[in-house]
DNA sequence: GGTTAGAGTATCTTC
DNA sequence: TACTCTAACC
């Protein structure tokens, strides 16, 4: 049934290669995926048990991706049985199972991403010596000290610190109270998953035995990514059976900043001795020319494991390099090419435009919008941290858990109900000295509260309509979108935003959004009952923070027929026929805040690797000679890593002396660029 | 208690 | 150039 002469030898020893631990090394494009669900195919045949396999990603859509290509090869029903998804959700999963060892509550729940810059900046109130300390970075340092498994009092004498001016004992104090917040709301945070699952792991050995009875054979993919948390984890439940395989390539590890380590494939070759080291260098995706610019860069940086791509494919294409006098007439150019490369037969899906950073993105779009091109913009900022949705979800949270303070102070006087900053105090003052989260407490001793009778009467009419809602049952997706709607149209939430909203478009926008939100929920609980055959609202909202944006761009991903605008990192693992890479100038790519390491710097060009090897046939490099607007207006020099490319396969001008275009010859350029719009647009002839 | 204006700031982004 | 937080004002 598995036809295991499609694959070729390496990857077929891949496959093959069950027992014991293996690393396998998959350049670009080299059918890592493939090899990944044939090997778990292949397992099923030879007898091994479906629930003793366990395969790990890093991200949804990997985990997602995975899972649908395991079903269409050994059926649904198998395939289920499978572990397969991310390491948080694995951790999550035996947390919930044995967490009250470690004395977490038992319905603990899980806190996303503003809810724990909520925590955190609660916290640092409660320090004098905290105030005024950039939130995000803050929260980021004891994010990345908690996935290095560290404590408050490691944490301060790392030197990780130093970039945030503060001193050890601050930053461990503020690590310290941080975690007192999520202790108070009864909620762990992501990186807790893995630390906590390593603690309990760690403490006690019924758990793990048990656990290693369970599951006897593990897959990571995108193994390059991984951090030290993750990798004690893997150590601690896969170390006695020693059945391994992972996953990746240490030329696309582009994610150190969150604490993943260049040095993780010779970690894995240690703790896990005799691993079996499988090479897959053959690519099925890029041309020829593609792949000899992206080995030629690569190259470039040393204490790789040394691989060298190649491709059997025919058609060739240079690569094109376009300079342009400033931002906007690179954006310009971008769309015109695109319009000219649907005009010749391609699709607008085959298309897509990668760049360092997210801003980049705004006089693209314009750009493209000004040519009537569809486009689709993939990251920035997500759906989920629009206010309206948070609202809305915290709303959802304080029903179906009414002891969540984060969302009872989220919503308490949103929409304006006339609760202020002064009877929040008092209700909080209450809280404190009874112990009580504050839905309890405003429910039961609203009257001792001391409010005026304005904000009393308000109060009590939020707590009486909640608890109205609180009594409906929520067993049916059709419940789960009543309750959404009851949500919307108690409390006024679409006509708080038509009231309090005066731009039209974003008004408008905000409106459609929340209206979506009690079909969006819907549909998520009805997954749930497909997959789990039973619908539990707690689980549903761990799912909601997990899932975070993967959700909401499920819908209409499929039908759509537009060009891709995303960061590179995003665009790891996804590959378009045509390619755009733009900005390519020093201090922007690679990075300003990047060049001063080596580190950064060969961080920067793997970078630049995953960029290129994202082509199949076509890649467009630009890049702007002056950039920015009014004071900011800068002169920009060429990307140093374009001249890492041989010139020779360059269709364009890669010299020292790159100056702008004059305008005559932009004119021009223009002008025929039309030509060839008009002539490819006469002569449109659908694909395949 | 709510509103508004002005200052400050700005990688990539996962779960 | 755009968004968020804070402080002064109504």
């Amino acid at each position: 049934m598995l036809d295991l002469d499609s694959l070729n030898p390496e990857q077929r020893r891949g496959v093959e290669t069950i027992v014991g631990p293996s690393l396998i090394l998959a350049g670009a494009g080299t059918g890592k995926t493939r090899v990944i669900t044939f090997r778990i195919a292949h397992m099923l045949d030879r007898g091994i048990a479906p629930e003793a396999i366990a395969a790990m990603t890093f991200t949804n859509k990997a985990a997602r991706e995975m899972a649908d290509r395991v079903r269409e090869l050994v059926g649904k029903e198998r395939a289920s049985k499978i572990r397969i998804g991310t390491f948080h959700s694995f951790c999550l999963l035996i947390l919930r199972e044995f967490g009250t060892r470690l004395g977490l509550p038992k319905k603990f729940s899980l806190a996303g991403t503003s809810d724990q810059l909520d925590m955190l900046g609660r916290a640092i109130k409660e320090e004098s010596s905290l105030t005024g300390v950039n939130l995000e970075a803050l929260h980021a340092a004891i994010s990345r000290a908690k996935n290095a498994l560290l404590t408050p009092n490691e944490f301060a004498q790392r030197s990780m610190h130093l970039m945030l001016n503060l001193d050890g004992d601050s930053c461990a104090k503020a690590y310290e109270l941080y975690e007192r917040q999520l202790k108070l709301n009864r909620m762990i945070d992501f990186d807790d998953c893995i630390f906590k699952c390593v603690t309990l792991l760690e403490n006690f050995p019924e758990v793990r035995a048990q656990l290693e009875n369970r599951y006897r054979y593990y897959m990571v993919d995108e193994f390059q990514d991984t951090n030290e948390g993750q990798l004690r984890l893997l150590e601690l439940v896969a170390s006695k059976h020693n059945n391994v395989c992972v996953v990746g390539d240490d030329d696309q590890s582009i994610y150190s900043w969150r604490g993943a380590m260049f040095e993780t494939l010779e970690r894995f070759e240690t703790m896990f001795k005799g691993a079996v080291l499988i090479k897959l260098e053959q690519n099925y995706r890029c041309t020829n020319t593609i792949l000899k610019a992206a080995n030629q860069v690569i190259k470039n940086n040393s204490k790789r494991k040394d691989k060298s791509l190649w491709s059997e494919s025919v058609h060739e294409f240079p690569l094109y390099l376009e300079p342009n006098a400033n931002e906007e007439d690179e954006a310009k150019w971008i769309a015109l090419k695109c319009m000219s490369l649907i005009g010749e037969g391609g699709q607008a899906k085959e298309i897509a435009v990668l760049y360092r950073a997210n801003n980049q993105a705004r006089l693209i779009e314009l750009a493209l919008r000004e040519l009537g091109i569809p486009y689709e913009t993939f990251g920035g900022s997500s759906f989920f941290e629009r206010k309206e949705v948070k609202d809305f979800l915290a709303y959802i949270r304080l029903i179906v858990r009414p002891d969540d303070r984060l969302a009872f102070w989220r919503i308490i006087n949103t929409p304006h109900r006339g609760i202020g900053i002064k009877s929040l105090e008092k209700i909080e003052a209450a809280c404190q000295a009874s112990g009580h989260s504050p839905f309890l407490q405003a429910k039961k001793l609203s009257a001792e509260l001391g409010l005026t009778s304005k904000s009393l009467n308000a109060l009590n009419e939020f707590i009486g309509e909640l608890s109205t809602i609180q009594a409906l049952e929520i067993d049916t997706p059709e419940q789960v979108q009543q309750l959404g709607d009851e949500v919307i149209r108690r409390f006024g939430l679409v006509s708080d935003i038509r009231e309090h909203t005066k731009d039209a478009a974003s008004r408008d926008r905000k409106i459609e959004n929340l209206k979506s939100l009690p079909g969006w929920l819907s549909r998520c609980a009805s997954d749930m009952i497909n997959e789990q055959g039973k619908l539990d609202v707690h689980d549903l909202l761990d799912r909601l923070t997990l899932n975070d944006r993967d959700i909401s761009e499920k819908d209409d991903k499929f039908k759509s027929n537009r060009v891709s605008l995303m960061t590179i990192h995003a665009s790891k693992g996804l590959e378009f026929p045509f390619v755009f890479l733009c900005g390519l100038e020093e201090e922007l790519f690679p990075h300003k805040n990047s060049i001063g390491s080596i580190q950064g710097i060969t961080e920067e060009r793997r970078l630049f690797y995953v960029a290129l090897t994202r082509a199949k046939l076509k890649l467009f490099l630009t890049y702007a000679l002056e950039r920015g607007t009014g004071a900011y207006k800068t002169s920009r020099l060429p990307s140093r890593f374009i001249k890492e490319i041989p010139p020779e396969i360059i269709n364009g001008e890669v010299s020292e002396r790159n100056f702008a275009p004059s305008k005559e010859e932009k004119v021009a350029k223009t002008i025929s660029s039309f030509a060839n719009l008009r002539a490819g647009l006469s002569g449109v002839v659908p694909r395949k």
